[in-house]
DNA sequence: TTTTTTTACGAAAACGTTTGCGCGGAGTCA
DNA sequence: TGACTCCGCGCAAACGTTTTCGTAAAAAAA
């Protein structure tokens, strides 16, 4: 099955020319006369010519590819935030190779050497909730594979950084929460060693020290795999539920997690906001239509996936070493809708 | 900004042997010496050498990655598709790149070409919903670049094609609606011309002619932009909702129809189903969330992913021309909840 | 010993480009 | 007319592989 293109030495061929001089007219070189370009330019668009860009990468060095590494693709944050790296990358003429680590680290490592080996110009990626290390990562960029890291980060990498302030998203969550009355917020939150789930956990925090309250550990739980295993988020939310001073409300720290959480309450015919309140981290588009309709922290996913891409093709076509690194910090917007409101 | 790898010429040089040598060394071949191949082996081991992949590609003609062009990756179906290829892939250690097509067939033909001359190995593909004509795959397809469609499909290609049972899915919704006493059932479907929505439409039409209904034309709302557009839904709605004869129940056809259908009865404070009853197709994991809970049909879409990749690999690595081929259909569930039934 | 076979390797071409350099011929200047 | 410049083009190397073929030397057969 193959699928055979004309070359560059066809149309050198078909015109009685060498090679470098239809290269040269293709790329409108100054060293050959105009009648020339026009006769090759001409033959290589009746004949559709397109020039090979595996053998151009491999001329080049470069491959006018970038590889994506999220923890999975199915969720709407990471959906959305695909769809924004991929509309600027196809703008910017970069193809966009899709993996995902389905929160494992393993397949994190395998990703990122795969990508890497596979030549891939750059990479954007989100940790996955099992990484604690990041040694894998660091060889590459130590190596001079251009990165951006977004939404969940790590200081250890000197680069261009993107993430939602999840810090003031978490702390208007939990204000709000306190600001309806509610006085036992519990949150039940990813991995302790992802980058967000410590800067919501401070928000969180920082919400509940300026109402006056302290916290209460108990009232923290961490889901190790982000909600990827089944039983994860039930059993979280079962040991909220089944302490003797149960919360009257939950900040839920991501995407799964609220989604879930909102429908094991539902399974177990807890009334929200009634018996608690619940306010989510979510991306999904219809947590309007959720019952009852879900308060949520909105982050600019597909704006997040434009600016780490933007960043990304500056680093990848810099003339010249970067040493100077933003950390892009962008708005959350909270939606206040029903599942958090006293009635 | 360059990413220095080692090559087969470092290992030759280094170990006073030919490139050749290294070579069939490295792919353990039987002309060369086990002594001469454990040298390379651990030299290549100790350097960490990889082969360099576009250089392979060159070679061999084939670059071992696969593109995939959906509408929009930020929808629950597709990026649930998505998951599927990804996996599969991965796996047989193709490169998956996505693009979007938006809904738009000027789009569609931009990445199809791109693709074919980025020289994907192979195609999977879903239609937009602007899609009329598809001569452009054709062309494609002619040329020899192996494709599999799935969902929005065209029996103008003659290739393996994956789908989901949706005249069963559509019979099934609306027969549903029927049997819970709804007997003006309207549907709301995407652009006339994607097959998915034709499909549909017969299963609809036939569950209605089975309980010895007429079909009223008025009661079918197509969009011709599968809903992308804000106000396309919104508009269709209305008609229905205006009309003298308004409908009991409404039926739409996809995962965003669905969920906007929903969201916009909602918004309208229209009780759903006391005022009107819904069924849509959706993936959404959220769909029992909803309010009311959405009875849905649901797709095998991370199947229907799995599956289009398995058939494509096939063609890719197939030895002689494939001349039979395969249309599957994958059964689809319908999943009753809240928003269809009576009470 | 001579001839044949086998073993283990190297040379070189090829995949489709890009690019530095060389060169013949036309034109310019003295 | 000779020396010089410039134009337009081709040669060849290079990117990193794979693969065909050729060939020494060693081993086996005669």
């Amino acid at each position: 099955m193959k699928f055979e293109a004309i070359t560059i030495k066809d149309i050198a061929r078909a015109l009685g020319l060498s090679v470098s001089t239809v290269s040269k007219a293709l790329r409108g070189s100054h060293e050959i006369s105009e009648e020339t370009k026009k006769h090759v330019l001409a033959y290589a668009a009746e004949h559709n010519y397109k020039p090979n860009p595996i053998a151009q990468s491999l001329k080049r060095g470069r491959s006018k590819s970038i590889g994506v590494i999220v923890c999975n693709i199915d969720n709407n944050f990471f959906s959305a935030v695909i769809n924004g790296i991929e509309s600027v990358a196809r703008q910017k003429d970069y193809n966009v190779i899709i993996t995902q680590s389905q929160e494992s680290y393993e397949r994190e490592i395998a990703n990122s050497e795969h990508l890497s080996s596979r030549s891939v110009d750059g990479l954007i990626i989100s940790l996955s909730a099992e990484t604690k290390r990041v040694d894998h990562l660091i060889k590459l960029h130590d190596k001079g594979l251009p990165m951006v890291l977004f939404d969940r980060i790590t200081d250890e990498i000197a680069t261009h950084k993107v993430i939602a302030d999840n810090f003031k998203g978490a702390y208007e969550a939990t204000r709000h929460l306190l600001e309806q009355g509610f006085r036992r917020v519990a949150h039940i939150t990813s991995s302790g060693s992802l980058s967000i789930t410590l800067e919501r956990l401070d928000g969180y925090k920082k919400a509940l020290a300026d109402a006056g309250l302290a916290v209460d550990e108990q009232y923290i739980k961490f889901c190790p795999h982000g909600g990827m295993l089944p039983d994860e988020t039930r059993q979280a939310l079962t040991e909220l539920l089944e302490m003797p001073n149960r919360p009257d409300a939950i900040f839920t720290a991501s995407d799964r997690l609220s989604t879930t959480t909102l429908s094991l309450l539902r399974k177990m015919k807890i009334e929200v906001p009634d018996q608690i309140a619940l306010v989510g981290f979510t991306n999904s588009i219809s947590a309007d239509i959720f019952h009852p309709s879900l308060t949520s922290v909105v982050q600019p996913a597909k704006e997040m996936g434009q600016a780490a891409t933007d960043l990304l093709i500056q680093l990848i076509e810099a003339k010249r070493p970067v040493t100077e690194f933003q950390k892009l910090v962008l708005d959350t917007q909270l939606q206040i809708r029903d599942s958090s409101q006293r009635r």
